[in-house]
DNA sequence: ATTATGACCCGAT
DNA sequence: AATCGGGCCATAA
């Protein structure tokens, strides 16, 4: 198969369960790129499979909403997740509780 | 092949 | 704690 970096983004970003989040650095990482943070981001932007990847579970790596610019930008997105059960602590998630990892 | 860009990350001040 | 700057890397033209 011919996964392309950003095909791997999707694929892990498709993976990302409900009510938790990953970070640019981690799926960078999960592709292979731990410092391809950046591109992800870009790809993340162009998310051709908007309703597929939930690219607004995506997240700096501190947790902090990072980039965003749909809708009302941040704002809309810590509700998305506030409702999706993602703990924040007031404009930052909580890592220690909703980081998604992949365990396989 | 090269240039320009970007929803990042981290260290230093 | 907040701000500044540099690095790093895939994608598109």
């Amino acid at each position: 198969m011919d996964l392309s970096f950003k095909d791997r983004i999707y694929e892990l970003a498709k993976q990302i369960p409900r009510g938790k989040v990953a970070t640019y650095g981690q799926l960078a990482k999960l592709a292979g790129k731990p410092k391809a943070a950046r591109t992800v981001g870009v790809i993340m932007k162009h998310n051709p499979f908007a309703p597929v990847v939930p690219c607004h579970r995506v997240v700096g790596s501190k947790g902090d909403l990072v980039g965003f610019s749909a809708g009302d930008g941040l704002a809309s997105k810590k509700k998305l997740l506030k409702e999706e059960g993602v703990a924040f602590i007031k404009d930052r998630v909580d890592l220690t509780l909703c980081l998604w990892q992949k365990k396989f």
